[in-house]
DNA sequence: CAATTCTGAGACACCCACGTCTCATGTGAC
DNA sequence: GTCACATGAGACGTGGGTGTCTCAGAATTG
């Protein structure tokens, strides 16, 4: 079962993500199995990391993919990806947070291919006019997912509702860069 | 010289909110001494990132004082804080990143202590009608430093030009935050 | 110039996480 | 019931970073 290493690397990013040089044993357990079956799923700790990234990206690529960022309004898709995204908040929170992602060359690939999608996205925005020009997409993207990230982090920490966090990105993100302010 | 002392903790945060797991060599090489002086100037390598912590606390607390975040309008508080505090976001980006430090109690309470009044001066521009009161302090807070990290990270990288950091950060989370839209 | 202090380079041992292995136990299929 | 397979527990060796030490050379001070 697939399924079986995907609920593993679910688990090792809740350790991960606040202790990123957790030790194995300390991962294996968070799964509820033994150091000696994380290795045989996983060759390493090296590995295991990179399929944590993995996982995360795809995740990621599979909210861009239901919310059609490449369609209709810009602001309408960006509240979609919004909602789409939230759902894996953590997951994006160590994607940004694991420099040490950032050596291999299939997760760079598929991160850079990503952003590409969201710097388009407010690229056509500011070109539609419904994003502000003062503010780069490069810097929207990024603050995009900054705060995607805090979002993650904060609703882990158990300092905001997750009922609350899809409305918290989006009101506060959105009031910065839409160019008409707050049109709901 | 207690100068010396801060040089090699800037160059040490220059390695470590890179790779936080560099090695101690490679902190020294960067920092231009060698390791038994490292060790001469910090007794080891946890002692190392929880001075690294104090500092970037220390340059904080003093954005904190010098832009008066206490006194006067809320919204120009936050303004003076944002142009004060942006020169460290390096430091703060550092220090909202890497979890090891929250193992510290001196760090964490300076922490503690750094982000309450930033909760007061939002709970305070509330009560004045400058922010808005469908997003809660404690998110304005936790979402400015995101930015003020993420904005730190960006210029670092050469993603974004110092000269638009302080503009780039103000402009995206006033537009936000603030309830009556953009009155600059 | 002489003396003191500080620094760099290297060697050394220690420690701990990792990778690998073995064996006993438990589970499911036939 | 028997076999096959997967898992857990533990032991073992190893590698690499760290902490400590020594010694030679440079810098500063008198």
């Amino acid at each position: 079962m697939a399924t079986d290493r995907d609920s593993v690397l679910e688990a090792a990013v809740g350790v991960l993500s606040r202790r990123p040089t957790a030790h194995l044993d300390e991962i294996a357990r968070a799964a509820g199995i033994s150091r000696a079956t994380l290795h045989r799923l996983f060759p390493g700790r090296e590995a295991l990391i990179r399929e944590v990234g993995m996982l995360a990206l795809q995740r990621l690529a599979a909210a861009f993919d239901t919310a059609a960022v490449e369609e209709g309004d810009a602001h309408d898709a960006l509240r979609r990806l919004t909602e789409a995204v939230v759902p894996d908040a953590m997951l994006c929170a160590y994607l940004t947070g694991e420099s040490q992602l950032y050596d291999d060359e299939a997760v760079n690939e598929l991160w850079e291919a990503q952003m590409a999608r969201l710097h388009a996205l407010f690229l056509r925005g500011q070109q539609q006019g419904v994003f502000r020009i003062e503010l780069s997409a490069a810097w929207l993207s990024e603050a995009f997912f900054d705060l995607l990230a805090g979002i993650g982090w904060a609703v882990q920490d158990g300092r905001l509702a997750p009922r609350d966090a899809t409305s918290s990105l989006a009101e506060l993100f959105l009031g910065g860069a839409l160019r008409t302010p707050r049109p709901h």
